[in-house]
DNA sequence: TCTATTGTTACTTTAGGGGTAACAAATGTA
DNA sequence: TACATTTGTTACCCCTAAAGTAACAATAGA
């Protein structure tokens, strides 16, 4: 209907905290170079009757100037300018409620010994914050390459000054990554690859043990991945005694 | 009734994205370090009921984490990763639309002679453009020195490239900067005192006018502050003949 | 077994934004 | 001048997201 709006555009636009008949009225404007109220409507399906107060509001932020007559014309602030400002705003808006936050919380302890993660960037962080803290020896189980690949920065360091050992279910699908995996039986490779718990297949699965201590688990269903994380030294000891039967056969409790 | 919160902050998060509650529970989650469903309650002021769910889609952004049981326990991620994040988005958000809005606007022509600009920091843009675009000769009139404080730098870059005439009502009132100033007559300045319009009061003026041929007129009726944009030749030339007239009370048109 | 707390559900209320209809004012035209 | 059209404004309605409320089953503790 009104294939001159880029909806992205006008998504991001309201992303930054227009409406989202601003975010048209402003897009349509700067496209129209300068129009009257009827043209901004007619390009962007704002309703007439609407285009007067949507343009208004946007000439007191300052994104809008307007030539009052009958009729008004109205005219678009170099988007330069505007989208800066806007940016500007919210920058600052983010370092105040960072200052603010920290306030609140002078130091950040970490108390509780296990942790669910439920968003994949909150799941990347806590990786790499793990991986930072590893001072001795990570083991690694997984079954799909591409968390390593994201990660190869940080495993190549930890390769160097570390033990570091990765377990994988089939060494064929890590072929092309640069570290030297060990495999898991076909026993475990079977039961891992069939698991389906309440009906939901878990097609993804990686294991993190820091220095025996730390440990993180991100598995996924579906779509939806999810992460816990245990500090609970007993269980990362007895994941690593797991892992040491699956791999070597033998399982041996030494503590 | 809940002094902890501190409702700039608050806003400040709303500011970024998150919605009134969801911001609450995440101040008051940070404060709290690590706290059950209730503590939050009770310190945010967020319904009990609602808690659940506001949680679960921070966490689902990831800037929760949950321990399960219960109760169940709420930890915030570390406010420098959580801000960061959200300022990134922002940030590709607003490099993406202005990307947009460029490919919207080849060129930025400023085809209409006559433009009203409402809001401040669009007036300061135009006055800003406009100082930079002077080549020979720049006429001022004001009647308060603030504009004139914050436009120094340009203002002085001017006077050294090109004629500048500054007018005002009152010498006193601009002793402190450093220019050299020719004031207005009296009859005028009372003139400009007492001036109301629809029982408005315009009690601050500035007039600018660039090499003859582009002015802007910035007035203040209240706290609301506007201007107006003329690019009008003759206007301009009429003006500047005006402005002779205050100075040296004599008016010659020689267009 | 009883009680208190937790976690969930289904509702109401509210406010902001979007959309529509109608009309007065301004403009253009026969 | 009378009429038609367009412009600018007002008063509505509708919808949705979010906030708030009440009630209840599940769980945990005494």
């Amino acid at each position: 209907m009104y294939p001159e709006l880029n909806p992205r555009l006008i998504c991001n636009l309201e992303r930054l905290g227009l409406t989202e008949n601003e975010a048209k009225a402003y897009a349509g404007l700067v496209s129209l170079k300068e129009a009257t109220a009827r043209e901004v409507h007619e390009l962007t399906g704002v309703p007439r009757a609407k285009v007067y107060e949507i343009l208004k509001s946007l000439a007191k932020k300052g994104y809008v100037e307007i030539r009052q007559g009958s009729p008004s014309y109205f005219r678009a602030v170099d988007p330069k300018l505007v989208i800066g400002e806007i940016k500007d705003e919210l920058i600052n808006c983010a370092i105040e409620s960072l200052a603010q936050l920290n306030e609140l919380s002078y130091e950040f302890p970490t108390t509780s010994p296990v942790w669910c993660i439920q968003s994949d960037w909150g799941i990347r962080n806590r990786i790499r914050e793990i991986l930072a803290g590893v001072k001795d020896e990570l083991i690694i189980f997984a079954t799909n390459p591409g968390f390593l690949r994201e990660f190869e920065k940080e495993l190549k360091h930890i390769e160097k000054n570390c033990k570091l050992i990765i377990i994988v279910d089939e060494l064929e699908k890590f072929r092309k990554l640069p570290f030297e995996f060990r495999e898991t039986g076909s026993a475990f490779r079977d039961f891992i690859r069939n698991l389906v718990i309440d009906g939901v297949r878990y097609d993804e699965e990686c294991f993190l043990i820091a220095d025996g201590k730390e440990s993180i688990a991100v598995h996924r269903a579906g779509n939806k991945r999810e992460a816990v994380v245990i500090r609970l030294p007993v269980i990362c000891y007895l994941q690593k005694m797991i892992y040491n039967w699956l791999l070597e056969g033998k399982f041996v409790m030494d503590f």
